[in-house]
DNA sequence: AAAGGTGCATACTTGTTTGTAGGTACGTGA
DNA sequence: TCACGTACCTACAAACAAGTATGCACCTTT
């Protein structure tokens, strides 16, 4: 009883499921698509991706790499120089985050007061009365 | 040392980080897209989205109830009939999460490749070497 | 009388993901 | 000579998400 089988050729359930596994992880979006926006060096893929550790950057950032998405060039330098860029694939996917992040965009305001409220019956469970 | 500061109106950096936010989970992307394809009651989407136990779907339900997502109506019968739609809301992220879904299908067989040439270093972890 | 289907709830446990705190190498500028 | 910046690595701990197991209420069918 461990997951799904669908099909049993590729072992996705679906589209979207394939798509889930390659973007699972905090960052990874993130990292995604601030790479299309131009910062590729590491440095500036810390600052762009706020609150990352580098740890996680680099984890992520070798799954990315793994999984065919991003490609690392090493310049060979001292101090060291390294950037990464999407690869055709990569881009692709990309392009499809841009519809997630204008909805976001777009809905900020309503997803930021529904997160508020949110936090306020976290708080205190009660009048979550009037169920069934 | 939390988390990132950014847009101090709505704690967001990004349109991005805000869809995120509420799509994490590891069903509920999913259970948005089948929403939308019309599998509406609580028994079809627990068919529908292969593997999910009763637990998480109650649970990713209930946060999207809490969040605007999805409306859940209750027709107080016996035995219990309870549907799931999608609110105005929830319906436009919905559309957003289609160039996803069509990324994940589009390329479905390369993704296959890579998770499971992924598997196999990640069972021997040798000749990882090469790195710098 | 027992079993099955509906839509849940709840406690407990597991497992994976994430964060923290250090450390490395090399060269530059103060 | 000491701190600084680059791009990492590693062990450890904490957090959180998810899974498992069980139970309920009601009715229909066998």
């Amino acid at each position: 009883m461990t997951a799904a089988p669908s099909d049993p050729a590729t072992g996705f359930t679906c589209g979207l499921d394939a798509t889930l596994r390659v973007i699972a992880g905090k960052w990874k979006p993130l990292i995604i698509y601030f790479l299309i926006q131009g910062s590729n060096r590491y440095g500036a893929l810390k600052r762009a991706v706020r609150g990352v550790s580098d740890k996680m950057l680099i984890q992520q950032l070798r799954e990315l790499e793994a999984d065919g998405i991003v490609t690392r060039r090493d310049y060979q330098e001292v101090p060291p120089r390294v950037d990464y860029t999407l690869t055709p694939l990569g881009h692709s996917l990309a392009q499809a985050l841009v519809p997630l992040c204008n909805w976001g965009s777009d809905n900020m305001e309503t997803v930021a007061e529904i997160f508020s409220e949110r936090e306020r019956w976290q708080a205190s469970p009660t009048a979550v009365a009037s169920r069934r």
